[in-house]
DNA sequence: AAATATTTTTAGACTTATCTAAATTATCAG
DNA sequence: CTGATAATTTAGATAAGTCTAAAAATATTT
């Protein structure tokens, strides 16, 4: 039995530029307008010359635009394929959590891995047996194959005004850090929230959860989203 | 945020290294003693240059030892490394098989994908929700999380005689074609074959599947695991 | 508008994994 | 035992993706 090369190459992209467009997407839906070669390069933890070079051969595969110094932008092309890659990972992340009972700190560092399997029928496949949800475990919405995301109302909780109500509806940060703060305190999707005070000193606030009620900073209010009730 | 890099790399081993363990792994189990570079080159559908150079940086990692010349051999801990890539590779083809419903014949190419992500606790707990399968849908042997294989007591179907009776507890080859063949005459893992006739000049057989008898080449025969009964 | 600072790109080097071609060692037949 | 053949290794090249250091372009200050 002979065994198959290039399973990766095979396919039509290789792992760094999936990396590579995931980032940028990323970087694109934050800043509106094209995305800079250092902010690319903090966020994969790499110097600047070797997102040239990649941004570069990205540039020539049609996936981005690209004008030296001028930063860049996906095309049609890039944009699918950046978001048929968060699609993945989402849907493993879903996965983990509700098949294999990892909590949703555990699950971001191996979805990363799975994100890269090249298998259409497999996802399809996986979305049916998750019963294709819509939501990833941090509230990020699953993208569907062909790329469109539903973009939902949320704010962050940091905006609410004293007396409103809120329900959690996702993550801004989600390490492991800050999930476990949240699972502290009770929080989770799903939960409803209400602000009791804020201080415009230094915009902490005091809110209720269940019938607890605490102090949360301002770094905790600015990386939790809500949909007002 | 900024991303981990390194996925792979910050795991014990590459992908190229997997790979070559696990087929140094199979070749041993064949052919009794040291392993050729040209086997390994053939079946890993390289050239035997490139396997020297693998094969001499794996040496100096003590995964296996090597004499110029002399081919190789696994150490225990080369072995326990490419016991347990196969073990992540057959309970992935378990989950794709049992889970997401794909047909025994779709499963090897992904699960060659799936067997390198890299996280101990994610094939803890597949086993565990895959009810720690002894066998995966091939009939292969799933290796215990130390590397030890239940080796059972198997021949194949060529080696049975004239009216003597078998279950079928594996496949040889995987290929499509051949578990098509195996599907388009009822035949799968736990299916029983009486041997009808055999003939000594080719090696072909007569044999009896539920209620249907049928002619078999020696190829079929020589690719087929059974148990006798 | 010029000087300075920042950002981005280029040039050249390194690592991993691969290849071809040539050299070396082993094996086998006479 | 010796020469031919086959197997294996070495040497040198290549491609992908990364890095450092230096050059070039852009942005910001004064
Ligand atoms: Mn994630
Ligand atoms: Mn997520
Ligand atoms: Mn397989
Ligand atoms: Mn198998």
């Amino acid at each position: 039995m002979v065994i198959k090369k290039y399973i990766y190459l095979c396919s039509m992209f290789s792992l760094a530029e999936e990396n590579y467009l995931k980032a940028i997407y990323h970087l694109e839906q934050q800043a509106k307008g094209e995305v800079s070669t250092n902010a690319i390069a903090e966020r994969m933890d790499t110097k600047p010359s070797s997102v040239t070079d990649m941004v570069q051969k990205l540039a020539e595969k049609k996936l981005l635009s690209y004008k030296r110094y001028k930063g860049v932008l996906l095309t049609a092309d890039g944009r699918k394929t950046a978001a048929n890659v968060i699609r993945k990972h989402r849907l493993w992340e879903v996965f983990l959590v509700e098949k294999l009972n990892f909590h949703w700190d555990e699950v971001h560092e191996i979805a990363e891995q799975l994100e890269h399997v090249h298998s259409e029928e497999l996802i399809s496949r996986l979305d049916k047996f998750l019963g294709s949800p819509d939501f990833d475990p941090h509230g990020d919405p699953i993208p569907d194959k062909h790329g469109n995301v539903k973009r939902t109302e949320k704010k962050l909780l940091s905006e609410l005004e004293k007396k409103q109500r809120g329900v959690c509806v996702g993550v801004r940060e989600s390490s492991s850090e800050f999930l476990q703060y949240l699972d502290k305190k009770k929080i989770t999707i799903g939960t409803k929230i209400t602000v009791l005070g804020k201080e415009f000193f230094d915009g902490s606030m005091i809110i209720q959860v269940g019938r607890d009620q605490f102090f949360i900073s301002k770094k905790i209010g600015e990386n939790l989203y809500v949909q007002t009730l």
